[in-house]
DNA sequence: CAGACATAGTTCGGAACCGCAAGTATTGTG
DNA sequence: CACAATACTTGCGGTTCCGAACTATGTCTG
């Protein structure tokens, strides 16, 4: 990294322009840190593990989610995934084309469309994660045992919570008015 | 939320996977939580204060990463933001052509350049911090103060890790073979 | 002081990404 | 069987994103 500042110095900055205003700091600094640490781990991740196989931060994790789950649905991968339904379909079809993951149509329900890894994603999945396990755990080397578990514990609380409250909360701060158009986006053809 | 599999189920499904295979689970957990906990905040906030503004989470971090340090070099921007200086580029000029962020040529060395926000930048700032930060209060709602804390804590002891030693480990990793060019990517005019 | 080297920023190719609208197909229901 | 609901895809318009190539500028050195 070597950056011009370090996340230290960056608190300290932060301390000096907000100093007078009213903020909450403990869950600043926790929540800027996650993002942070977020970022930094996923781009030693991508120049490392991923970079040797030439996949994206995205595709590895779509195969990582079909992988640990067997045959999925598309909605619920897009789920877990963490992006849109119709991004999917553009990482889907890239792993396709590589011949790492496979659709299938569903037996009895045809709107559905199932997810799997073919032979080659398998093997590749069982030779990639461990390598990346092993840069999991060269990140947390500044934790503890239990401090490692900790942390998973409390951000897994959030996460929770997120899941549970989020939309209520989301729809509590809107109150009566929508939330207003993207900028970009599809037009309807008129109106 | 409301996801086809919590958090918990998750982390089932992967002790079920991977039973058989010995790994690193605490490591394990502790990273793939901070990036669950990372997508599930930033999805909160940009479907909630960022919305409002029309900001996208990059714009709103490079805002924010300016506003704290003040008139600042854009490689430092970029890489405080997390993001290419190339990237910054393009999210620089989204937001100058906004009208909260401008470009100032430097004095002395013509090769750099400086961003600052206007001033409909640090009002706008100074209007959405508040709300931004009341979010984050939100979502470290199931945290204590000392837990808080220590949360930013051991993030900042991986981010200050992997600062210092990253760059090494990542040579270290790939040893004689240089890392493979992307598939994508700009090509040599001739060659 | 010219040429070599270094540094900062921009451009560009390819891909990812979102939200939304619209389209296609299928399933459930009155 | 009409009609609504569901699931996915496609397309639009825009943004973000990386990293290598490229441009412009500054610095070092013979």
């Amino acid at each position: 990294m070597s950056g011009h500042h370090t996340i230290a110095e960056t608190e300290k900055a932060v301390q000096a322009k907000l100093g007078a205003v009213p903020l909450h700091r403990e869950q600043m600094a926790a929540v800027s840190n996650i993002h942070r640490a977020a970022t930094a781990i996923r781009q030693h991740l991508e120049n490392s593990v991923l970079r040797t196989s030439d996949l994206t931060w995205t595709g590895f994790v779509v195969l990582w989610v079909v992988w640990i789950w067997g045959e999925m649905e598309t909605r619920y991968v897009a789920e877990e995934a963490g992006i849109s339904k119709g991004t999917l379909t553009g990482v889907a079809k890239t792993l396709q084309s590589r011949g790492l993951l496979e659709r299938l149509g569903h037996p009895t329900d045809g709107r559905l469309a199932v997810l799997r890894l073919t032979p080659e994603g398998e093997e590749l999945m069982a030779d990639l994660f461990p390598k990346f396990n092993e840069e999991e755990v060269f990140v947390s080397d500044p934790l503890e045992s239990a401090e490692a578990q900790s942390l998973a514990e409390m951000l897994r609380r959030m996460v929770t919570h997120l899941e549970a409250n989020g939309e209520q909360r989301r729809l509590d701060l809107r109150g009566d008015t929508p939330l207003p158009p993207r900028r970009s986006g599809r037009r309807a053809k008129h109106g």
